[in-house]
DNA sequence: GGGCGATACTTTACGCCATAAGGAGATGCT
DNA sequence: AGCATCTCCTTATGGCGTAAAGTATCGCCC
């Protein structure tokens, strides 16, 4: 089952995705805690990472780290609130930015994450291909409601990649909000259909295509006129042939491809070579 | 809470999309059914509609048939199943296209559910409208997962009508594939986003402006270091203004804009006035 | 018309879930 | 030493989906 995110207490929330003040600490009395909000977040990653967002409970949290469910509150307001932290902690990934500690290095301004590129395309092409890959590492992201926007660190962090990529197009500030909103929507819901397709194989052992195969057979079965009331999407499917696992990565190409076109199209003069 | 729809018996799902070719039914013992798919569906529909997805239980579903959770085993068998089913049955209203009677009417062939338009702009556009207004007419459908494609009549016949509207491009069969993945996605996306902050709005009491900056002021004051991070952002954001409910339907417009003139510029030649 | 098998629907029960409430033990300041 | 404070536990509540088994109702066939 999915789950709704963003649905917890907004102030708990975001304190706990932007690393909390934290209260002097020193002098306090009580155990010291043998948990922190980061090991949570790190069990519950695993946790869905291995069993799937179905079998991210609370119990099961607790469990990997050695507590019951109810050690969790202590550092955690909710269920809610920990999958906001641990879809914010998962797109760190992408930016290298890590949430709550900018801490040690002395050097190392920003870590870039994502190489510098010659030419817009190839930067905003970088930038989709880490999300999209992002994404298939932790499926049930995908699953975690992308309605309400956490307002993580992560996530404006990738946000703010995708802006720097931009850049070089100039362009009005509109359009920018409409390409940006287009082109993350396009790469987690292609992620979404890649994920699920190789979740579906995995589940029923059966390959990709083969599963379509059957599908498609029982459906024809079930719908003998389909062809007749289907004639477009009869034609386009007979053309699509290629190998199954392929034909998710081509319609990432492509379909990035009509964006960037769009994106292009829209260019007030002619863009600087350079970010 | 989110629920991970597809999930379900691949065979009786489709065959109950499909309005199963029904056992003769003619000559059968024991009481007549008091209950019908069909009734449960819309039941099912009003409770989402109604109270959200949360509260979708098959306990709820029943009770608003007078009937208790276990009498719609009968009928259907899991709530995934019964999840698929609603899902298609609100895409139906994008097309019109009734899902298993295709009973009554002797003329009206196909209902158009659409205005045919000039030019493909024009066509693609209101499909995109339509679409997004169905999402946002049922905001719970965009918490059923969407992966895994359910495959049900009306949601081929939504994709079909929307090949039906880009026909005219002449587009190649792979850049027509990326095209139709990258609208329905962006369409999908927005929607959620846009259903979101209406139901933030809601279950608060606060408008939609005065939540975000709310959470605007919050995040300055966690992370003081805000505008340096992320200066694009900012930048950004400053242009932004605008009525909040507006900025929705500027985001899509423009999005849609963008995706627009990526499809255009695929074109092979020039397009044929008309589909 | 009497019985019998099939069907619709109910009650009950199981094992999950998130989490509220309250208690036990450890800790460190005064 | 006393005590407030904090972590973590046990227990309990009210939900969930659905398996299992019971009951009532219908229609066919003898």
């Amino acid at each position: 089952m999915t789950v709704y995110a963003g649905q917890g207490d907004a102030h708990r929330s975001l304190a706990l995705l932007w690393g909390a003040p934290e209260e002097p600490r020193a002098g306090r009395s009580g155990p010291k805690p043998g948990l922190s909000v980061d090991a949570i977040v790190s069990a519950g990653i695993a946790v869905a990472d291995a069993e799937g967002m179905a079998a991210l409970s609370m119990r099961a949290v607790g469990e990997r780290l050695g507590r019951t469910a109810m050690a969790l509150y202590t550092y955690v307001p909710g269920k809610a609130e920990l999958l906001d932290l641990m879809h914010d902690r998962v797109l760190a990934e992408l930016t290298g930015e890590l949430p709550p500690e900018p801490a040690a290095g002395p050097a190392a301004e920003h870590a870039p994450g994502l190489p510098p590129a010659e030419h817009w395309r190839d930067a905003v092409t970088a930038w989709a291909e880490a999300l999209y890959a992002c994404y298939l590492r932790h499926p049930w992201v995908l699953q975690v409601s992308q309605a309400r926007p956490v307002l993580g660190p992560a996530e404006l962090a990738a946000m703010e990649a995708l802006l720097r990529a931009l850049r070089p197009t100039g362009l009005a500030p509109r359009r920018l909000r409409g390409a940006v909103a287009a082109l993350w929507q396009f790469v987690r819901g292609l992620a979404a259909t890649t994920a699920d397709a190789r979740g579906a194989a995995a589940a029923t052992g059966v390959a990709d295509a083969d599963w379509w195969a059957a599908r498609s057979a029982r459906l024809v079965e079930l719908a003998p006129d389909f062809a007749e009331r289907f004639p477009l999407l009869t034609a386009l499917q007979s053309t699509g042939g290629g190998a199954p696992e392929d034909s998710h990565r081509e319609a990432f190409r492509t379909g990035l491809a009509v964006l960037l076109d769009g994106i292009a199209a829209g260019e007030p003069e002619e863009p600087s070579p350079t970010s």
